[in-house]
DNA sequence: GAACCTAACGGACAGCTGTCCGTTTAACAA
DNA sequence: TTGTTAAACGGACAGCTGTCCGTTAGGTTC
């Protein structure tokens, strides 16, 4: 979906990106599944700009959402500075509940974006490197079990895709990622087993 | 998408009801994302009936793979008996990996069925109730924390549906589930946390 | 500023899902 | 049998996604 470093946009072509991005912006925050034919018509482009543009739903929305995620990622660090490890990571995976449900249809895109075998669509993506920077932190401080790898934890995870936004999320996801962190926390080598 | 039991088939209609899952079953076998109108057509009815029987493709595949799936469920009472509970539980979600991953276009199915919010398309089914009684054993035998419940379960591995069943499978599958197994581990009132 | 080249364009098109509605026919009663 | 009724039928239709390909127009070079 992304040039090649060295043959830049040309001007229109930019152009059009971010009218798609703009109109899309504004559609998705009204309703999660705006068809995407409705996008580039008010954006004034072709069904085949567009589908160049952004090859897929999930292409779409992971940029429209882009700030956003940026967001999220750099929380990782943050929380690492101000919190014991796993204190971390426990209360980063809630940042990560919350974007998933807030914003209408990025669960869905970033759900779809890990599926399938790869998590090529994040990876490696800002996400992807703010998982790996709090893994290690806590493989490190022998808080959780040495070994678990990105993909792992997205998998563990995955669950977060099937809660219904719209619904009382909160608990369910909540009592989810409890158990995931057990999971993890199971087999370190630092001090109890359990938080 | 069933009747009510107080008011049975048609006779005409049970015949397109079987005449569609009979080609259904050889279609999804060759392709697991054969397209459902060469099915309908294939079965001689037309669009309507078709989906009047089978109101989307996971209600489809479900009630073909319906024999699988009872298997499954079957399985849980055996595996019970002759192992510890959590043995049973463990081995038991690795059958559940294998039907998953094996019959092509199953996983999806079962992941869509589950997803967003109700597992109502398990639900009440066998496979909800095969879980139930996993974990009703383990919980009884201090194996696994109190309190789960098949929807937190469900939530758990839920990371299956994102695996891709011609990739190398197995041993994402297997991290994932060792570590759900040792989430569900923890807290457990009997011996050990860890297995 | 003219000519060239290729990235980018746009819209037609094909394939799919799921809905709607007028028509048919099985089931049952008289 | 014949008549009645509602369940079931079938296919047209609408909406969506993603592809294809002939056309347009930026950028660049001379």
């Amino acid at each position: 979906m992304q040039q090649k470093k060295d043959t830049p946009l040309r001007s229109d072509a930019q152009r059009n990106r971010e009218r798609i991005l703009e109109v899309a912006l504004a559609e998705l925050t009204c309703s999660a599944d705006a068809p995407l034919s409705a996008i580039a018509k008010k954006a004034g482009v072709g069904q085949g700009t567009f589908y160049r543009h952004f090859p897929n739903r999930e292409a779409l929305v992971l940029e429209v959402y882009r700030y956003e995620v940026q967001q999220l990622a750099e929380t990782a660090a943050q929380l690492l500075e101000t919190r014991a490890p796993d204190r971390a990571l426990r209360e980063w995976m809630d940042r990560f509940a919350q974007y998933s449900m807030a914003k209408a249809g990025l669960a869905d895109a970033l759900g779809k974006a890990t599926a399938r075998g790869t998590l090529a669509a994040l990876g490696h993506g800002p996400v992807t490197a703010a998982i790996t920077l709090l893994l290690d932190a806590n493989e490190e401080a022998g808080t959780i079990r040495p070994g678990v790898t990105p993909d792992d934890f997205v998998l563990a995870i995955a669950g977060l895709w099937q809660i219904d936004p719209h619904s009382d999320w909160q608990p369910r996801a909540g009592r989810l990622l409890d158990l995931v962190m057990d999971g993890l926390r199971a087999g370190a080598p630092g001090a109890g087993a359990r938080g």
